[in-house]
DNA sequence: TTAGAATGATATATCGTTATATCTCATGTC
DNA sequence: GACATGAGATATAACGATATATCATTCTAA
């Protein structure tokens, strides 16, 4: 209802100066005892908060965080999200979150508006296809840039995965078990870290002695997954597994084999990726390689802090390894099938 | 890598003063073609942006907006934001949503905090528990609030769901089925939301001289749901039809009946409400009460715009039907069961 | 020819803060 | 008693923008 507090608010209403209740407020230690009592209960009963943005503004101290990601819907960005602000909270930042949906035109947009908008540094994604240009709209800002997963610059700070390291992992898994003909599945578009999975999954093939998989795209979600898992088994019946680009895709694939009367594990094998909440309660349970999104979150925020601390630092790259959680849907392959 | 541009930067570039550059960016047609394109030219090559916080605090029109929401990672409200940013950014809005997880205390130090960083107005769905005194901290800062499905005060503005009238059709719905013992089940919580959708269910069951429903609580997510409808029908063998307090929980009630060899739909009958995206991909597929989450998003953001562009309106209540989705765990009851 | 209007640019004050410099006392020292 | 010392408060300028008032010009009309 009233207008909203300020210094000069509270100032008049103590009976001081502008620049002591300032001083008040951000407890320099410079103020008496009692002209600091009647300050705080001036501010306290006009519900005084700071505006920080001024404050910024003067100080040049900038606490907002820009979050600039894929796809927010997904289970496993969301969980990264709640480790980003996690600990940036801790430290007295706040982070905003907007979702490209990997359209380079819109993250164009929404990284211009959060400049507009003065965030103090920017957590970022980047969308398959960003053009040079929004590389350089970034670099005259002058402002802390994190990429995240997709490593598209060397000049910046960068978080992300072991890509090739997990998919060659959970190949050789399904090689160990007896698998020969092993697919790639999911995904469509053009991304290093695609790329990087195919490549580990080839990697593990070609070290066996075994032809590269079949690489057989979807989008990321389960009704993709579903119908590519049929289209999949109609043009290669002789895949026995599959590795997935992502848990969403591998449930889907799940869900296409039990419908075909098929029983994932058995029949065929599938292997996840991420290790969603749903990977684990799913019947039957899914085999992934897991990745603590928590945790991912976690160092990004701490990267981005850093180099907020220390600007000069030489540009910092930090990958994490991603570990296979075996549960029910994989297993050796069943032998009647290869004698035909 | 250089420094922030500024108006004070280009203005020096173009060879013009600082109010020029502003106005040519501004585009109030006061300036001439001639020097307007110096102007442009300058700014275009530093990469110019401008900040909006500055002219917030000059010009008071403020375009960031907040949303508190108490559960981020819900796949419903993830929708309900991709509707509310959609309709904000045509307008030139920014959204930045934080997630209370409804915790009063963390809700409290988020609102603060958005108080603290200037939004020039809130979406908000209070916490549980939300004491009077974060009321008191909003209203003193005459800054525009909407408070979203739980409606806590009347002299805000609100969207919300019609959640009496709907829990009164589902159970309507399994009552002329043949259902006589019906349950609600899930949520834990005292929220004006849960409240109200027991009491439709109540309302339709004694309307038609039945019983009230029996209420088992649960939290809102799969796993609960599965080993709530144990539990449940081990209390309550007589149960022949479930209403939810959410999807998830529903999707979790068909796995634990699935788990106990019974079949959703035939043996126990399952209403979901919210109709999340796995709702029509689950097997069997979940009838559900829906409310188009992108439109309540929508709708939602538009209140918020009306209030900011009207500031002295009398308060807005705006509340959406949801409509029955009929899928395939709803059935008539298994006569059997009925003779013992 | 000259007052008055219209046009295009600039000067100045301001938004809510903080940084820096300055001011006013009381106190202590010689 | 004169002067340095320091604590506690305030005056002032700045951050990057916009609103308002003002200043040159040029153009129009009597």
């Amino acid at each position: 209802m009233s207008e909203k507090p300020t210094l000069s608010t509270v100032a008049k209403r103590a009976g001081v100066s502008i620049p002591t209740v300032s001083q008040v407020m951000r407890e320099t230690g410079r103020i008496s005892e009692e002209t600091r009592k009647k300050v705080l209960k001036a501010a306290r009963d006009l519900h005084y908060v700071p505006n920080s943005r001024a404050a910024a503004m003067r100080s040049g101290e900038n606490k907002e965080i820009g979050f600039v990601i894929n796809q927010l819907g997904n289970p496993f960005n969301a969980e990264v999200i709640g480790g980003v602000v996690e600990l940036l909270e801790t430290e007295g930042y706040l982070a905003s979150i907007v979702d490209t949906r990997d359209d380079p035109m819109r993250q164009n947009r929404q990284l211009e508006t959060f400049i507009r908008h003065g965030r103090g540094g920017l957590l970022w994604v980047p969308a398959i296809d960003t053009p040079a240009q929004t590389f350089d709209l970034l670099s005259a800002q002058g402002i802390p840039v994190v990429t995240f997963l997709r490593h598209a610059r060397r000049d910046l700070d960068h978080v992300g995965i072991r890509n090739t390291q997990a998919t060659s992992t959970a190949t050789q898994y399904l090689v160990d078990l007896g698998h020969r003909d092993i697919a790639y599945l999911g995904g469509s578009d053009e991304t290093v870290v695609r790329k990087q999975r195919i490549l580990g999954c080839e990697m593990a093939m070609t070290k066996n002695g075994l032809p590269p998989p079949v690489v057989w795209n979807c989008e990321d979600n389960k009704l993709a997954g579903l119908e590519a898992m049929a289209e999949l088994r109609a043009k290669h019946p002789k895949v026995t597994a599959v590795v997935c680009n992502g848990d969403m895709v591998a449930l889907g694939a799940c869900l296409g084999l039990v419908r075909a009367g098929l029983r994932p594990g058995v029949d065929v094998s599938v292997f996840g990726f991420d290790d969603i909440q749903d990977a684990a309660v799913a019947t039957p349970a899914l085999t992934t390689m897991a990745v603590s999104p928590h945790k991912l979150g976690r160092k990004l925020a701490r990267v981005l802090l850093d180099r907020i601390e220390n600007p000069d630092m030489p540009p910092v790259v930090s990958e994490v390894s991603a570990e296979p959680v075996i549960r029910a849907t994989t297993g050796a392959p069943v032998k009647s099938d290869h004698i035909p």
